[in-house]
DNA sequence: TCCAAACCCTTGGATGTCCTAGTATATTGC
DNA sequence: GCAATATACTAGGACATCCAAGGGTTTGGA
């Protein structure tokens, strides 16, 4: 990592949000960037984790994803709306999980529209063994403390909820 | 947007975690996977807003950089360190940036590895009349309680340094 | 019954991010 | 002064994401 900055870019920010008469809306600007920052670092310290196991991100959810269905297979359309990304990104990634042979595609019994995504044996057997590290490696040192853990499911539920993404 | 899911797909996730065996790390694997969507839903959100200008979130972010720093100049090197991006996506970037007369490139007056942006007339106004959209249609209507706001720049904050963004 | 609308998936294109490697310029050490 | 090292930017490649468009399948109303 390089060395880190005298000072914190998003509180410079959030100062010359002020300076410039914005005020009222520098506080959530510097959340708001925030977040975008930390994703970007957990995202690189998932990346990583992955990278010896041939999966991304990306990829390594949809395999999780898949090890908790119930016969470890979906539609694609209904792995979308989980994962809640675009279609076009799950076809993308079935596409090389199916290269890799960790999962296959199967015609739906009843729907000749859908395709299903079947986990393989070795799918499953990757899926398990990358969560375990992951466990370890990054959900078990996230950095954050056990209140703030609780904070931000909290707040971010609450958001997710208000933006559309569930009803319950 | 799509109909909202009947459930978090969160929450399920970190039931299933909990039913694996893995309850020590499910609560942070669920504050992390909220805050890769948090992330995502902003991001949307942001570029949405953007695009009538031409602009990404990464472009409108080095012209903001760009329009704080004084004489609206700065090296590539620096820029790249103050956003926290690779210096390939500030070339990226700047290529795009230039290409619509919004940026220029100019050699360093003494240092000749090194490449300054420097922003045109034209570049400055499209910033403002940005970022007063941003700050109106995203930052002003967060859809978080200021509260929770404070509580985000805190933890993340927090997170951040620890993460080594910044000593400071 | 039959056709239009809805739905599902894939292809192709644009963007952004990172990594690796390569070129050019500065700085440091002998 | 010159070679070795460090720094700055760019080129090319791999991935992921989205959007727009297209072709196949189902469903539902006329």
């Amino acid at each position: 990592m390089p060395t880190p900055l005298p000072r914190d870019p998003i509180a410079d920010a959030r100062l010359n949000w002020e300076r410039h008469g914005w005020s009222d809306v520098a506080a959530p600007m510097a959340a708001i960037t925030a977040i975008m920052r930390t994703q970007q670092i957990l995202l690189a310290r998932i990346e990583g984790v992955l990278k010896p196991f041939g999966l991304t991100f990306a990829r390594y959810e949809l395999l999780a994803l898949l090890s908790f269905a119930r016969g470890g297979a979906l539609p694609m359309n209904k792995a979308s709306a989980l994962l809640q990304v675009h279609p076009t990104s799950v076809t993308n990634a079935v596409d090389r999980l199916e290269g890799a042979g960790l999962v296959l595609r199967s015609p739906h019994p009843t729907d000749g529209r859908t395709t299903l995504i079947e986990l393989t044996p070795e799918g499953r057997t990757l899926a398990k063994r990358a969560t375990a590290v992951l466990n370890s490696e990054v959900f078990g040192q996230s950095g954050f403390a056990a209140q703030d853990v609780d904070q931000l499911i909290g707040i971010l539920g609450t958001f997710r909820r208000n933006a559309g993404d569930f009803s319950g």
